[in-house]
RNA sequence: GCCGAAAUAGCUCAGCGGUAGAGCAACUGAUUCGUAAUCAGUAGGUCCCCGGUUCAAAUCCGGGUUUCGGCACCA
């Protein structure tokens, strides 16, 4: 087409113009449909506002409409820019910074002497309604820098005019208009701000550092969430408050397993119920280091500082650990710091060092259960998600560098393994790069990092690099798993560290009889064992699997002619090893069933005269509307089978 | 740590200057019942802590603690 315009639909079909047409031409020419329907175009995968003239003479484009994948992003940024406008009718002196469309909807950060209140949040929402209302078409319009700097500084958004500053000189400056009201921006937008629609809702506000960073002024940023249709609301909406009702903190107190206090704050009591889960657990994952060849061993929880200062933690860490002063002498006059292992790393290679290793000790693979305290400041406790003792399933693996790719990709291994025993299938994995803060030479980073990469590979799992994430020592992997209902929880690790042997002094005599520094992987497959279990009971909803359940079986009577039998049947299970409770208490069934379901017992045994007369049960599982009678020897044997945890 | 909100019986919450309340749970009694709440009664409180204002504070004000929602942090 020599002096023609040519662009390709996506089913193949090219529109051919005499001129350069808009996007909303393009729309047009393709149905008069469409062409009201359409928010934006896609040229060569890039989304545009629709009046802009195409700048290529040949693309392949294709119309955003509110059905395509891309329509939310745009609705959700319209949203955000209708809010602002909002804000700024309503509440005249506030400053507009940044505001996005993220997950689920949007937010914008504001810069305002008094921070807006959850009660600001009807106004503002009311407002947008009527600007959507308007359907003010949204223009775009390319301004020159520095009038654009000047024109935001002379109104007094010195924040705006910062952003236009920090633009890099290549940087076109956009400005949208909608209606009486204009707003810095990239784009793309929907032509008119009726494209936001009603299904939107103002959802919460915060406190937000300008730019992200903690040294900078705090802003008051409103969230909400935007969709296409009432309907996709609605569906949102519910989804939150199932994810509520799978709050960890309101089933751990309803199910009994834990609780926390002001004077212990960040730090978990484990009731009855919620240690038995935490043993099982532990004996289930202690199982499994067995079978994979860890050795476990137990360390310190407090150690004198020069350890610390050895391994570089006290310099570098030092503001987040405990310490502890005491005096010795008469007059407790000398005093010697120790602090609380933040970390149990230093302790594993103290054991390491015990004796002198050879290569052929290597790989050696230490594991411990290890309580580490770290004082997490008071914003980021969260539950038991967070906490201030928590306990690592910890290991080191002390190897050759040779051995460092195998290691890996045995731990990525073992770590599917277990993740797949509690039905965690999808599991994302991210390696932390290089920061600009590190130690080692260039070389020995390449190294590390291609390894790492190399081993998830071999694994079967394909990593996503994160540049500048890692730690000073070394690279890391990051293993994320997909929870029931589809959020993820960063678990296990594996980090590669070349810098501690060497602050440690931990060496082998290597096949030629000469010293050699090991490399040490750390490792972890729950992380924190208190946060994995928080996962767990949200992932199940607190339908715990048979094998964690607290209580695992409940015999209940319907009067009391079957007390004798309900003890019998009770003690018979409890001498195969499972946790059984009897409830022979003076009330109906139902009042007996709906409270042990309640309490998310997965296993309730029914027994009355005629299940006493026939040495039978009748089962009703947890979940389960219906009970099967069945003989209590196959009651028992099914039972036995199915608590066992995962082999 | 920062911004905002909250804290009342074991739990969920009402009360918002004038005698501290409800439902559920607990306890006692009656009921002996066939698969998600039987009935009646009893008992239960430093209204988070420390100050202040007031004739009078759960309530208003100041400081603190903890929790919640974010931000920042997460070896």
């Amino acid at each position: 087409m020599e002096n023609g315009f040519a662009y390709r639909l996506p089913d193949g079909k090219v529109l051919t113009f005499d001129h350069a047409p808009t996007g909303a031409e393009i729309a047009a020419a393709i149905g008069p449909g469409l062409a009201k329907a359409a928010l934006a175009i896609k040229v060569e995968g890039q989304i545009r506002d629709l009046a802009r003239t195409m700048d290529t003479r040949e693309a392949a484009i294709e119309i955003v409409t509110r059905k395509s994948a891309d329509a939310l992003d745009i609705i959700r940024h319209d949203a955000a820019h209708v809010m602002a406008e909002a804000v700024q009718e309503l509440f005249p002196g506030t400053q507009v910074t940044i505001g996005p469309a993220i997950e689920n909807g949007f937010y914008y950060d504001f810069a305002r002497d008094t921070p807006f209140t959850l009660d600001d949040l009807p106004k503002i929402e009311a407002k947008m309604h009527e600007i959507v209302k308007r359907n003010a078409p949204l223009e775009r319009e390319v301004w020159d820098r520095a009038d654009a700097i000047k024109y935001f500084r002379d109104k007094g958004e010195k924040y705006k005019a910062e952003i236009i500053e920090d633009l890099p000189g290549t940087e076109t400056i956009t400005v949208y208009r909608q209606g009486e009201w204009l707003d810095l921006c990239r784009g793309p937008h929907a032509p008119s701000t009726g494209s936001v629609g009603d299904a939107f809702k103002l959802m919460k506000v915060a406190g937000a550092y300008w730019r992200g960073d903690s040294k900078n002024q705090m802003l008051t940023r409103i969230y909400g969430t935007a969709w296409r249709d009432k309907k996709e609301l609605e569906a949102h909406l519910t989804m939150l408050e199932e994810a509520e009702k799978r709050d960890h903190r309101k089933l751990g107190r309803e199910m009994d397993l834990f609780h926390l206090q002001e004077e212990a704050a960040g730090s978990v009591f484990w009731h009855p119920n919620g240690w038995t889960m935490y043993r099982a657990l532990e004996t289930y994952l202690r199982k499994r280091l067995e079978t994979d060849g860890y050795v476990e061993v137990k360390t310190p929880q407090l150690f004198e500082k020069s350890l610390f200062e050895a391994s570089g933690h006290w310099q570098m860490y030092g503001h987040g650990m405990f310490k502890v002063e005491v005096g010795h002498g008469h007059d407790h006059e000398h005093v010697q710091t120790f602090g609380i292992k933040p970390m149990n790393c230093p302790a594993h290679v103290q054991i390491y060092n015990h004796g002198m290793k050879s290569y052929r000790d290597l790989p050696l693979r230490m594991a411990e259960f290890g309580s580490c305290h770290r004082n997490e400041p008071s914003g980021a406790l969260h539950g038991i998600m967070r906490v201030r003792q928590f306990t690592q399933d910890d290991g080191h693996i002390f190897c050759m560098p040779e051995q460092v790719v195998e290691e890996s990709k045995r731990f990525c291994a073992l770590l599917q393994r277990v993740y797949a025993d509690f039905g965690f299938s999808d599991v994302k994995v991210k390696l932390a790069l290089r920061p600009d803060v590190r130690a080692g030479t260039d070389e020995i980073w390449d190294r590390a990092e291609t390894e790492l990469r190399d081993a998830a590979r071999q694994a079967g799992l394909e990593p996503e690099d994160l540049p500048g994430e890692g730690a000073f020592y070394g690279p890391k992997l990051e293993y994320h798993l997909t929870d029931a209902i589809g959020r993820t929880w960063q678990c296990g690790t594996l980090q590669l560290d070349f810098v501690l042997p060497e602050r440690l002094d931990a060496e082998f005599v290597a096949a030629d009889n000469s010293r050699k520094r090991p490399v040490m992987l750390h490792r972890a497959i729950f992380g924190s064992v208190e946060r994995f279990i928080g996962v767990l009971i949200e992932h199940y909803a607190g339908r715990l699997p048979l094998w964690l359940s607290p209580t695992q079986v409940v015999v209940a009577t319907i009067t009391q002619d079957a007390d004798g039998y309900a003890e019998q049947v009770a003690a018979t299970l409890a001498a195969k090893g499972l946790r059984v409770i009897t409830d022979t208490r003076n009330e109906k069934i139902n009042y007996k069933v709906r409270e042990h379901m309640v309490a998310k017992r997965p296993i309730l045994l029914v027994v009355g005269k005629r299940e006493a007369q026939e040495r039978a049960v009748a089962m009703r599982r947890l979940g389960s509307e219906s009970q099967t009678v069945l003989p209590l020897d196959q009651a028992i044997a099914d039972l036995v089978a199915e608590a066992a945890p995962p082999q």
